[in-house]
DNA sequence: TTGTAAGCGTTATCAT
DNA sequence: ATGATAACGCTTACAA
């Protein structure tokens, strides 16, 4: 059921069909009520890809992200689709295993289907990057690149307030056990702890691909530091840290405290992990909202706040020689 | 850049260059060699709006999910993702966040720009279903609907492989903590569970709506139930369960044992999880050829096997006594 | 083997 | 306010 057969259908032509359906045209109230009537009744669904050919806009967006499995990225994902139904465009999905090829390759693929693309996070270089888009409109999502509208979370900020939070509560000691070395959000949070710890002060560890399984890595690394103290690079691996903790029977707060990053749901009540929150659906709604809505330029960059969360993960800094004698006695 | 240009520049007709580039009619060796150099050369991409005007496939396919946040459906909008591209189609993303009606009301809206859909586990009746496709080609995994391809697991298999495993180390009580009751996965593995266990002997506890948030609550009333092992509606309940344990000082698997169900990759190794493996990226895979490659007729519908991993979640059943005396004592 | 021409469903430009 | 017509880029009989 095409415009055609409501046309017939009314004794009009199409295109007073057309103007009707869209309102892209004046058009007197009788034949627009009439036209929307008989629409409905036949049951006419607009042809997109018809309407694309003449107008140019496809209304769909393609929505890159390195790793679905990845909480954080799912839940972007959901949110930005659930916004675009919103806004009646539909949403391709690529997800590029954190590989920056395929994430080009998906880019080159996706370009002339949509009217523009939400990046979460993307692999690629910065250069790469501008090229492969080669001007279609684009939000970039937790990573900075320029020249183009950026919608980032304070980590820096987030962990200046779990440093602090650590802090005010004893603890002087405290380890970072970072991420993947590559991607934007382990610069900008390790970045973060740069910025509030003392060179002499700082216990690194990492990096490490696995989110999860370098958390539990890192603990023996992290006792043998006598931290009191480790924040997390993500939810992940805080609980692989706090996993491991438990399994050696190395008691969380009491003996050392644990601060995610991400405030993921699951991570959260599953082990009630004090966390930074960061603000993952405001993230996503304001990407779509940029991209269709908005004109994304590169000066529409927003940067989110970001908020601890404490619950129990945390806790008073325990005195060092006794928890020392703990572990080893 | 269009084949036209391509055309113009090598002095052929338009369609001898999409003979050429689609490999659809008798060209020259020589011919199809230039046409698809320039086409390189010129950077030529396929208009699939156009594409899809005069051939009425639209190389695309809808990816129906009830929640991205849900690992398990995240992995398979991956897996999906991943083997549509592969077969060079575009995949249109919906989570419905488990409404039957949004759910109804996306597929209507995708059902003229996608050549078929692959609906994970779908919340909406079978008649709803059959009316929403209205003949568009779909591939139903992890739900049985008549008429429809379907792609299963042998669920019911599953819970008897753990039943069995509980039963040859000594348990004797053993309960089940249900998932949501409305979703053919919670009623398959509930009846698995009562194929297994007489029903003098059955402990079931729920449903519960939210996964993790189930295991925890359920605990108390397995625990009153003398209950010496749990099997979970799924990995993310079972987690719940050992986190509310672990937190009651009752030991696992010393105390008792817990099976999970679906063998996430997280779950696994978060909690070295004794699980149920559900192959998800078998089905998502297998279900996007079925789409894409194969005629998706309701008796193409296949069960896949699941699989008992035993992991560290699960130990011989203990005195009955000696556990009683330990949790009052 | 290649070219011509019609058609896919819509929008947009221009008359009327 | 409405209608005819061209155009979007591609495929596909059909003709050469």
């Amino acid at each position: 059921v095409t415009i055609h057969d409501i046309a017939r259908e009314l004794g009009v032509s199409p295109s007073t069909v057309s103007r009707a359906l869209s309102e892209s045209g004046p058009v007197s109230a009788a034949t627009r009520q009439a036209v929307h009537g008989t629409a409905q009744r036949l049951g006419y669904e607009t042809n997109r890809a018809a309407r694309s050919m003449s107008t140019g806009r496809m209304h769909s967006l393609g929505l890159i992200v390195p790793d679905l499995r990845d909480p954080f990225f799912a839940e972007i994902a959901k949110d930005a689709q659930s916004r675009a139904r919103d806004l009646d465009t539909a949403v391709y999905i690529a997800d590029t295993d954190q590989d920056p090829v395929t994430e080009l390759d998906v880019m080159a693929s996706m370009r002339r289907e949509v009217d523009g693309f939400v990046m979460c996070a993307p692999r690629s270089g910065d250069a790469e990057l501008a090229t492969a888009l080669d001007g279609t409109p684009a939000v970039v999502v937790h990573r900075r690149v320029p020249g183009f509208a950026c919608i980032t979370a304070d980590l820096a900020g987030g962990m200046r307030q779990a440093i602090e939070h650590l802090r005010a509560t004893g603890h002087r000691r405290i380890a970072y056990v970072s991420g993947p070395s590559e991607s934007w959000n382990a610069t900008e949070r390790l970045r973060g702890y740069e910025l509030e710890v003392d060179p002499a002060d700082r216990i690194v560890i990492g990096p490490n691909a696995e989110a999860f399984e370098g958390g539990v890595a890192a603990v023996e690394r992290v006792l043998a530091a006598t931290a009191t103290a480790v924040v997390a690079y993500n939810d992940l691996t805080a609980l692989g840290l706090v996993a491991r903790l438990t399994a050696l029977d190395v008691k969380v707060p009491h003996d050392i405290s644990v601060v995610g990053f991400d405030g993921l749901d699951v991570a959260s009540v599953a082990r009630s992990l004090t966390s930074v929150d960061v603000p993952r659906a405001q993230a996503a709604r304001m990407a779509v909202d940029l991209l269709l809505r908005g004109e994304p330029t590169p000066e529409t960059s927003v940067v989110l706040p970001t908020q601890l969360i404490v619950r129990s993960t945390t806790g008073p800094a325990p005195d060092h020689r006794a928890v020392h004698a703990d572990r080893h006695g």
